[in-house]
DNA sequence: CCACGTTCGGAACGTATATTCTATCTTGAC
DNA sequence: GTCAAGATAGAATATACGTTCCGAACGTGG
């Protein structure tokens, strides 16, 4: 007998049973597990042959992992997450109704939550608008050409610039994430040339040393691209290309979302452009 | 000629098509049309063959319906249905599309940046659907009832407890932030009992530090509030409290736009809660 | 009442699908 | 190392599906 009983009868009844077998599964249907337990809509949507290529399985595959938990086959699982999708949607509606008309009704916390959704929103709907593709291009030629990029973010712009240096890392890319330990920034930064570039990143109010750095570099001729939120920043003046982007915020805290974005847009940019010389 | 042009591009267009000719269909074709806009999870889920019989009609009215209004058959009408499906949860697909058909004269930085704009606000969106109010505001309680903060988090996640902690030094809240130096990690979190907490932050691939770490803390019953991207995460074992957010992305690489708002919205709750008492 | 175009129903067709089957590979115990 | 039990990949298969086609029915204008 392969199967185990009786299939589950709704989605969250299949969800337990899959998290609580989950150990006890082989490689390729713990694969098919998490495939399906992050990509519900795929399952829902794809015909077999898709879902498997997109899990990276065979077909069959399915079929035994859906008669692993007592379907008669990939069908009578599929079903489950089509149900799911349709008792959702009815169900979400006023869900999110009632997030907009009865704010009232919600905790601090979840109020909390929603203001800060919104503000990420639009602080990536601004970076459509704000960022001109002729200056981003220029922006990534100028990095793609440099070898080293300098990141240096200090403060609230440090996790960016901590971000890019890990993905630049990833992609092979040469750079120095400047702002780390105390002391031996311009000491490194002292090694920046022409042939080089940096990234700059600051938002008001504007850490002193970031800008004093920045304008060193700019001062010896070094290419600088640099993100901030006002045209009357101190980086603006010295940089080579540069962009302006206000992060929304709520209660004077910003989320980065739309810096984030914007961050790994460049860097992957820039991978992208050196990949192909 | 059978058809009208080009078929409608969404659900919308094709419901207003359907309502202005209306009247001017056949009789076969108009009880199709007006079981469609009834029932259109119905035409979503079923078989050509089911969802005739349901609606009183040959196979064949379906696929006439359909290239009454330009499709080549009755499947092309039928992923318009789906996609209104998805989009009811997600709502992004289609902005990704519209970004990715407007653009065909934009240069290859200026599509990445596209794409990762689009990744972002799918992030954003699924982060209000993924999380659970209640949850929310326990885990906001768990921290907020904490002397110490421990952040965990490592390699790509490390951003986020970063700029928690920026946030948390701001908002007057004692953390600690796990991961800085080498080595002294497991020495700082010694010092953690149940009188604290830990929040946790780790993506596929799960650093093993970070889960270690976690489980270490989960062990000496320390309070755990996670964020991961999937049920089958080291982390979601042994949490107290834990997130699921899956981050949408542009070739592998994510913007954490997501998490850094979910981030911050958990920052700033735990200091309300902490300031009313 | 008759020709004519349109619409409809139902069978026939080719394709795509889920499933089954079997040889190969992996795993773990002895 | 050997063997047995189970899992996997990939081809084979039978089914169900969307689509097409053609004759019949219907309505319309002469």
């Amino acid at each position: 007998m392969t199967g185990s009983g009786l299939p589950p009868q709704d989605f969250e009844a299949l969800r337990m049973a899959i998290l609580g077998r989950k150990a006890e599964l082989p490689k390729r249907l713990t694969q098919v597990a998490a495939y399906a337990l992050d990509h519900p809509d795929e399952i829902a949507f794809g015909t077999a042959a898709s879902i498997a290529s997109s899990a990276q399985v065979q077909p069959s595959t399915l079929v035994r992992f859906a008669q692993h938990f007592g379907f008669d086959g990939f069908s009578g699982l599929q079903q489950l997450f089509r149900l799911r999708l349709r008792e959702r949607n009815s169900s979400y509606e006023d869900r999110l109704r009632s997030l907009e008309e009865g704010g009232p009704a919600l905790s601090e916390s979840a109020g909390i939550l929603n203001k800060f959704i919104s503000a990420a929103h639009s602080s990536v709907d601004s970076l459509a608008n704000v960022v001109d593709p002729e200056n981003f291009d220029r922006a990534v030629s100028i990095l793609a050409r440099a070898e080293t990029i300098y990141l240096i973010a200090k403060r609230r712009s440090y996790p960016i610039s901590n971000y890019m240096a890990y993905a630049f890392g990833k992609l092979k890319v040469r750079c120095q994430l400047v702002g780390t330990a105390a002391g031996i920034d311009d000491d490194l930064l002292a090694f920046a040339s022409e042939k080089d570039a940096a990234f700059a990143v600051s938002f008001s109010p504007y850490a002193s040393e970031s800008a004093a750095q920045a304008r060193a570099l700019a001062g010896r001729n070094v290419p600088l691209v640099s993100l901030t939120d006002s045209a009357f920043s101190p980086l603006a003046e010295c940089s080579t290309v540069w962009f302006e982007l206000v992060e929304a915020d709520h209660a004077g805290f910003r989320s980065l979302s739309g810096s984030m974005a914007f961050a790994m847009a460049l860097t992957v940019s820039v991978a992208e452009k050196r990949r192909r010389g």
